[in-house]
DNA sequence: TGACATGCCTCGAACGACAAAGTAAATTTA
DNA sequence: TAAATTTACTTTGTCGTTCGAGGCATGTCA
């Protein structure tokens, strides 16, 4: 029982949660929305991905988390930390290396005898 | 043990094996050497992972296979079949779909508000 | 009253990438 | 000629991750 957004997603929540915490600080469901409006509605993100991933990367010491009750209701607030903004450094050059390496394979012309 | 080429590989090796074979056809081992090339280095994918990738490839029909003796050593030559030149189609634009989704993320100004 | 939105959380399944190791023959090198 | 390297294919097992579905509780709007 996965796939939706179909393959190529490995890391990809990851690296767009510390994008939108990088630039402000956000609870879990607004970041299920957020990372729609984003990338142009070529990704959507269910709340069974975020939520483990925000988890996760505050466990490692990436976020930190803040409860805010608001309205009678709570909201976790997570921000970066140092340890995350240089996480999501590395993710975003990692990320350049590997999309720009497959562009030239797939915009390379025919043949490229090994 | 995974992760060496990490995150943002999922799907990644099925695409770059259908990119070249949609060029010509070849054998497992040079594959391997060629993704190297094709990709300026960015991406280096092991036989562990091309040979499961050529044989479910195989499997479900994408891939036709021929087997041909040569210099007494046994090559398997691969090709596209129809069924696989529109999968790589199809996946071909999924990957401009989402890694243009994420390039928006990425690229955009600070905060866009939920 | 009910339906829907907000907000959090967790489970289990399915998938897929990967390293490592194994086999075997040809080629190269010492 | 013996040893090491390269070619070539294969399989096993582990591990991380995404994902849908479900559950819970409160608030708002009809």
């Amino acid at each position: 029982m996965a796939q939706t957004n179909p393959p190529f997603m490995s890391g990809v929540p990851e690296l767009l949660v510390l994008r939108l915490l990088a630039g402000q600080e956000m609870y879990g469901y607004e970041i299920v929305r957020a990372v729609k409006l984003v990338t142009d509605e070529a990704i959507s993100l269910g709340e069974g991905v975020i939520y483990p991933v925000l988890h996760g990367l505050e466990k490692s010491g990436a976020l930190r988390a803040k409860r805010k009750p608001v309205n009678g209701r709570t909201r976790v607030y997570y921000s970066l930390t140092s340890k995350g903004r240089s996480r999501f450094e590395r993710l975003t050059r990692e990320w350049d290396r590997v999309s720009s390496g497959i562009h030239s394979a797939l915009s390379g012309r025919e043949h490229a005898k090994a």
